[in-house]
RNA sequence: GGAGGUGUCGCCUAGUCCGGUCUAUGGCGCCCGCCUGCUAAGCGGGUUUGGGUGUUAAAGCCCAUCGCGGGUUCAAAUCCCGCCACCUCCGCCA
């Protein structure tokens, strides 16, 4: 949800950014009505309520006859104010409804749809590789991933990995986790299924509803990312920040329904719905917003570096951005066997976006209070197994691991094909 | 799944039986001031949150807010219904 004094002070500005995204800027017109037509009904309902209250405490000391009359004018009184507070009611959730259409204003996005990305920089080296195998043969030959069974036991897009490759995920999120710790981050193991205000509170159920698994009978949605359960951690409270942003870093299985994806990304886990992430999730000043976005940014690419997989960081255009994201940079890893980079890793800065849905606050310097910026950033996911496997292949399908994640499989060097 | 209990403005707490005098009591903590070599104590004042109105900004005024949502009533912290969370016990169960 975006600042409606933003809106009322410079609706430009939030038409161009819908402009920018591609998207409806009648909105903002509309809203704007209907913040007018709210605030009417509003001041109207108000008064007579006050009116009403008075009275009220007049009727409480009459007596007799005074008492009787009064008390008349009090139905007559409590009538028109239930009906104008019903109206204001009406009014109120249109332009709930309305504002809460809206996207965030984009900050510094460049311009266009999905392939306007800019990239900001490539790193790394990429692995010179004669006919190399791609992730799901190399992960059959180690043992260590199977779709197959996936398949047969839940579908299609469902895995298992099994012995080095099971160690192997383990280690990478081993591996995210202990970066996150040293950076000061407090390790989180989140719930997965959460309310649907939390859901909608972090922006997944608008245009993207249909990604989103949900549990009719107990009314829960099954999350997308930990982001979720983080970014409601806090709802509701006001927080002290003065010691700088609190971070979290949330480790928890991903569900995403990939409606619409038929077809693409269908061999090996690339895309599938079910995986494991390791997620940074920051609560910080507006004012440091931006800052702590190049930060997480930073944090990413470190954990990238340490598994030596060459990739490349682009800032996303606005017509890709989630609704919830002001700016988001991907980095994006080699992939020999498709001879492109895609996507690890994502960082959003949603600025106060969900902060004020989620009603997530902190106390200024005069008392006051304003809604806090959230920023969200990938720190490991199961799709790395594919760069990693894909990346440090040798020709006979061993694949060596990065010196970074030996630690967390007990000094393993080298997977070697099971005969 | 069943029975009982609890939920009040940071924390604790009064009020709920019997609706209006609740503009929600008191304590702790915190903030401001006074007083006193300093500190402590003492004294006085302030201290939920959201919104509307107003303004250069503010003050002020108004509405809502006693776990959440409905209902009854001229009037609800208080009465009724539903839900949620926590506690105690019973049953069942990886």
């Amino acid at each position: 949800m975006i600042d409606v004094r933003l809106l009322r002070d410079d609706p430009e500005a939030v038409r161009a950014s819908q402009r920018a995204r591609g998207a409806d800027e009648g909105v903002v017109d509309a809203v704007l009505a209907a913040d007018a037509r709210r605030r009417a009904a509003m001041t109207t309902s108000e008064g007579l309520r006050a009116e009403q209250k008075a009275l009220g405490k007049q009727v409480a000391q009459a007596k007799g006859e005074e008492k009787t009359a009064l008390l008349a004018r009090a139905k007559e009184l409590a009538e028109q104010a239930r009906g104008a507070a019903a109206e204001a009611e009406v009014q109120g959730a249109e332009y709930d409804r309305l504002i809460r259409s809206l996207a965030n204003v984009v900050q510094g996005a460049p311009p266009g749809g999905e392939d306007d990305f800019v990239v900001l920089r490539e790193v790394g080296s990429k692995p010179e590789i004669e006919s190399p195998k791609d992730h799901l043969e190399l992960g059959e030959l180690l043992g260590a991933i199977d779709v197959e069974r996936g398949a047969k036991v839940s579908g299609s897009r469902f895995y298992f990995l099994t012995g080095v490759g099971a160690r192997l995920e383990l280690a990478l999120l081993n591996l995210a986790v202990a970066k996150a710790v040293e950076a000061g981050f407090t390790p989180m193991i989140t719930p997965t299924l959460v309310k649907p205000e939390v859901m909608a509170g972090t922006g997944f159920l608008g245009e993207h509803a249909d990604e989103v698994y949900r549990l009719a009978a107990d009314d829960l949605y099954l999350v997308g990312t930990s982001e979720v359960a983080l970014a409601g951690y806090h709802a509701d409270e006001i927080l002290d920040l003065s010691a700088g942003p609190k971070r979290y870093a949330g480790w928890s299985a991903c569900y995403r329904r990939e409606a619409g994806s038929h077809g693409r990304d269908t061999r090996g886990i690339i895309r599938v719905h079910q995986f494991h992430k390791v997620e940074m999730f920051s609560f910080c000043s507006l004012d440091d917003a931006a800052a702590e976005h190049e930060r997480l940014l930073g944090w990413e690419e470190e954990v990238l570096q340490a598994v030596e997989v060459p990739y490349r960081v682009i800032d996303v255009a606005a017509g890709d951005l989630g609704s919830s994201a002001a700016r988001k940079f991907d980095c994006e890893g080699w992939v020999p066997s498709q001879g492109r980079y895609r996507e690890l890793t994502s960082t959003s800065n949603c600025t106060t976006f969900q902060a004020r849905r989620l009603s997530v606050r902190e106390r200024g310097d005069d008392g006051s209070t304003r809604p806090v910026a959230t920023l969200n950033g990938t720190l490991a996911t199961t799709r790395w197994l594919v760069a990693i496997l894909e990346n440090h292949q040798l020709p006979d399908g061993s694949v060596r691991v990065p010196e970074a994640l030996r630690p967390y499989m007990g000094g393993l060097e080298v997977l070697t094909p099971v005969s």
